[in-house]
DNA sequence: CAGCGTATGTCAGACTACTGACATGGAGCA
DNA sequence: TGCTCCATGTCAGTAGTCTGACATACGCTG
């Protein structure tokens, strides 16, 4: 019993963070991309060559999980990895110029969802509570 | 491309959700509920005599989803649904007082939890967050 | 050099949540 | 009254994610 589940800050979180998973979603649907799939492009399009495990990591799921979603962006041709590690077992991933191309389709249709969602706030307020929030983040993420 | 996935608040708020989900995970694992088992309890201590489809929406999963959820908690004795209905199809749920013991135990974990990922955070800082992001929400989830 | 610990990729199984569909009960209206 | 529309509860099938497990490759250390 938190008095009431609007003052927790939690429930307002998931309340955006369901608010943001509906919008990309929608915003991806035409891409035919989903949001986790969406995720390991725009990662691999900041940090070209990470590896399956890395790319779970940031994207917070399992590396099980996201070996499906590269084997399914590979067979589509958005991305490649190498047969043979070229040190320890890691398979750099790279994106090929379709994966390019439909990543830059996805962020600019992701970024205008999120900036439809967080409208009623202005950039000083969004930037605040950006900065605010990365002191809650633990750093072995954000490395 | 964003410029910077980390100046992307969109982003900051699936690390912190992800963190937070993590957090509560582990300290309703002693008391063998999940996140959204417990958000069924906690909803219903707030606002009793809910229905499935009131619960699903409010802790943002299917009705579907909320049905297993209600079966599993009935199951254990911690809610109670009548057997008919009073007014149309909806079937108001109650905790059973078992469910009100487990829902205090459990809400004193999530909030123990939840305290501890926003330390870093002064009550003013999380109070201006909640406030600003409770904005961001359609008003047809507060209502 | 041999052994240990760690990290990675991958396979298999279980579980969870979702989409699609159907029947039922009420409210609103011609 | 009879009809439509909407909301609810529930069933079945599907897709996604997780946990557990195993083999492999590297770094460190005795």
């Amino acid at each position: 019993m938190v008095g009431d589940l609007e003052l927790s800050l939690g429930y307002v979180l998931k309340q955006v963070h369901a608010a943001l998973r509906t919008a990309m979603d929608e915003a991806l649907r035409p891409l035919d991309l989903t949001v986790p799939q969406y995720a390991c492009l725009e990662l691999l399009g900041q940090h070209p060559g990470l590896s399956n495990s890395e790319l779970a990591r940031r994207a917070f799921v399992t590396r099980q999980s996201m070996n499906l979603v590269l084997r399914r962006l590979q067979e589509r041709g958005l991305l490649t990895r190498p047969d043979e590690s070229p040190h320890g077992r890691a398979l750099p991933t790279q994106l090929t110029q379709d994966g390019l191309t439909t990543l830059r389709k996805a962020s600019i249709a992701v970024r205008t969802a999120e900036k439809q969602l967080f409208s009623p706030l202005s950039q000083e307020q969004q930037r605040r509570i950006r900065e605010d929030l990365a002191t809650c983040v633990p750093s072995s993420v954000t490395d």
